[in-house]
DNA sequence: CTAAAAAGGAGACGGTGCGTACCCTAGGAT
DNA sequence: ATCCTAGGGTACGCACCGTCTCCTTTTTAG
């Protein structure tokens, strides 16, 4: 038989990465396992990335290069609702089950982290204020809240409903529930009529709105393709 | 020396599992350490825990057992501001690093979540809920923000940030972001005033605030005591 | 008071996984 | 044809989990 070398290797390794991945888990990768299924042994592997974290962060964006689009129904309502609920399905896909528990395994091991996060939560950001965006263009929500927290409220609620329930699907109720109890009261509340509590401070103004608001422009963003190729190819090519 | 049983043993171990627990995290948590340290052998730990899932939620209660009292200010963006500080304090404490690790550990391993999932996430929420209804009464807040998913938003939205982010401590301009352009005007827009979206659907009223509102009346809640004494002790004693 | 039965202590073992090292071989480059 | 790089096979040391066996101390029962 052929022995396969550089790129082509690479990719079988990677691709057995992302299988043992969504089959066992981030806990249940071993480089033998990975190895094995690659038809290579953990040699090529180690020669490559220098160890489990990395190999998972590789193999974890090769399966979420999926791109996103941003729905577009004409109500804020319903694009919420709508992207809420893609996201639901995909937290509760097989990547999804990977992607939270990479997360989790990023609290032990800091490189872990520094790779995930620009791959899942900073892109996500750029969904959330696009459809606020253009909720404020028709009118519906207020230009003020227009700030990257304001925007992914309803995805960090679900987010956090996985982390405190277990794994499983969040059910449509939560979703519905996050939407019309949380999410659009919140954007009601910043349209900033009615102060409600007359009492002392100017509860706004403070050196927030720069730092934190990236351009938000352009409308369809993939998933993680952007600052990517780093983890990706090895530590000495 | 005089050998130790029972319940004084018990305590050592437990101890020594937390003391471990604060120096490596539930990762670096090994029975052999856990064992070593309390000055005897993994058999003790053993026969009283069935795994390393049951012994490291045990240790973490004892860490946890420190009773949270509820801030009353006068003022609900004070109390909100206060709690969420306190929070943070214990977040970046290492017993929060624990708590953290904990959380994480839990997504791959099921029965470690339900043991946690009481021991903070249930209580927590009972904080929150009595410091918002201070707010009712006082009439800052209107009766219909009286729900555990509203009450909860601030800390899951900075719990969040220790997500995404990496450890560390989240800086104070990030707790008044959260209560200033999110908590306060969420709850300012549940009064519901100016509906803002004169579309289609009346967006209140589903089937909530029975299921998940519990009785939300003693002010001082232990964070922890109130569904224990069930992982703390054995299997078969 | 003595003997049986719990319960603790010491240490070994098998299993699994990580990461490393050694040596051999294929195959592209010169 | 020959070098040298990179892949392959395999064994190793280490750490940890969870189990088991043997022995000793303490408690309890008779």
């Amino acid at each position: 038989m052929r022995r396969r070398r550089g790129a082509v290797l690479v990719d079988a390794i990677l691709r057995a990465a992302a299988d043992e991945l969504v089959e066992s888990g981030y806990a249940g990768l071993t480089m033998e396992a990975v190895a094995r299924r690659a038809g290579t042994n953990k040699n090529a592997v180690y020669r490559r990335w220098p160890g489990k974290a990395a190999l998972g962060i590789a193999a974890y964006r090769r399966l979420a290069a999926a791109a996103t689009d941003v729905p577009d129904t004409g109500s804020l309502r319903e694009d919420v609702l709508e992207l809420l609920r893609r996201v639901n399905r995909q937290f509760s896909s097989p990547l999804g089950a990977v992607q939270r528990d990479l997360l989790a395994a990023a609290a032990t091991e800091a490189d872990l982290l520094a790779g995930l996060r620009e791959a899942s939560a900073d892109a996500g950001s750029l969904l959330w204020l696009g459809v606020l965006e253009r909720a404020v263009t028709r009118g519906e929500a207020p230009a003020s809240a227009l700030h990257p927290r304001v925007a992914t409220v309803a995805v960090v609620l679900l987010r956090n409903e996985y982390v405190v329930r277990g794994a499983q699907t969040a059910p449509d109720d939560v979703l519905v529930e996050i939407v019309d109890e949380i999410y659009l009261p919140l954007i009601r509340g910043r349209a900033g009529s009615a102060p409600l509590h007359p009492s002392a401070d100017p509860p706004d103004d403070r050196g927030h709105d720069e730092e934190d608001r990236r351009d938000h422009e352009q409308p369809e963003q993939t998933l993680d393709r952007q600052a990517d190729d780093r983890q990706d190819q090895p530590h000495h090519q």
